[in-house]
DNA sequence: ACCCAAGGTTACCTGGGGTAAGGCTCCGGG
DNA sequence: CCCGGAGCCTTACCCCAGGTAACCTTGGGT
């Protein structure tokens, strides 16, 4: 009886979709090879064998993951012109993400942070590249406005600083979830894009519409 | 030959200080218990003696992380009075905190997100809590200024971001620690209370001074 | 004097990440 | 046709590190 062979991109796709949902639901550390590889209908060596170590495959769900969340929020950075329309284009995007994708999404906050291994370095990568798509909306923004140098030079720190408030509203609304994504989209858009200056008098941003300077 | 033999609270304040430097330099995985025993110059047994496993002894250390961050906190907070005063204060002792005490930081924002265990809990009860203090100071500020309810009720999410952001600026500023802690506390500011439809034109916020409405 | 609470240790168990060694099947060339 | 090797796949194992059982030692209270 001749056991099934399948070639290896097609088990590497079922490795990953089984690994993506594992690491998801149990964490980096307290999901297990063995789970994993059973899971898969695979045995543990062929897991080494196309991705090195558990790192390795957690390594590789994160670039999944992190292409996916790119591909939307460039997508979304394209469909609007206006700064704040484009923002918030992007905002909607990513927490669309956040609630359709859930276990991708875990993968790359989950251990984004942790440690100081290649998983760190990896995390911090893809923060990078999505405050990068993020920085990129901001220099637009900027460059139309005719803003100086200093300002599209902290493009990239204030992308990552509106990065981390969506990681962080992403963790509040988990645990409110029934919360529509309009409103966690609109409070990390009155926050970034008002600033806490404003929201405090009772200003607010409202979609589609500037405010009078 | 007697051996010494130390009181409780003495030991346990010698553990968690050499656990703090090893979960700080290696990483909640990397970091073994033998190597922290061996620090702390004392048996694994009496470690899970103390504080039950491993786990345990890492929250011990945020507990105690955060505790030293909190108060920082609250003293800033009380500080100054303007609301804009205020925050700047809470930024500056932030970033101060991140940059003189790095290993209570690495232990707070290391594992604060991973995985589904009590690690993941006690780092969200953290964030809560230090959002809870920022929270207040906009809680303060909205209320002097006469905002509607719907603005006091989001303080709450409000604090998360920008605890959010102003994390993500401290892994950003890592990478770059030459940078002075005013300089990286001033980019929290502009972003967190100018907000990035000002920045966007070029206005920031400056220490003292409140632009004109 | 005695006992027991509390500090302390050695020696061990076990789960799980990682690997060595080899089997089967198919394909391409002599 | 057949044979060799490349590639899919498994069983069986190693061993590190988290966690524990069992026991020793010391000193203060009765």
């Amino acid at each position: 009886m001749s056991v099934v062979r399948i070639a290896r991109p097609v088990r590497e796709r079922q490795m990953l979709a089984v690994a993506q949902r594992v690491f998801a639901e149990r964490g980096f550390r307290a999901a297990s090879v063995d789970a994993i590889a059973s899971g898969a209908e695979i045995s543990k060596p062929m897991l080494y064998a196309y991705f090195g170590s558990k790192e390795g495959l957690y390594r590789a769900c994160m670039q999944r993951s992190r292409a996916a969340l790119v591909e939307a929020l460039d997508r979304a950075a394209a469909s609007a012109e206006q700064p704040d329309a484009r923002l918030w284009a992007g905002l909607l995007a990513f927490f669309a993400f956040v609630e359709e994708e859930p276990d991708a999404w875990a993968i790359l906050a989950g251990e984004a942070g942790a440690g100081g291994g290649a998983l760190a370095t990896d995390g911090a990568e893809a923060r990078r590249e999505i405050a990068a798509t993020v920085g990129g909306m901001l220099r637009h923004a900027a460059a139309a406005e005719g803003a100086d140098e200093a300002a599209l030079a902290a493009t990239e720190p204030l992308g990552l600083a509106l990065v981390g408030s969506a990681e962080s509203l992403s963790r509040w609304w988990q645990q409110d979830p029934d919360q529509p994504r309009e409103a966690v989209a609109g409070l990390a858009m009155n926050f970034a894009w008002m600033g806490l200056g404003r929201l405090v008098r009772g200003e607010s941003w409202s979609q589609g519409m500037q405010l009078p300077g």
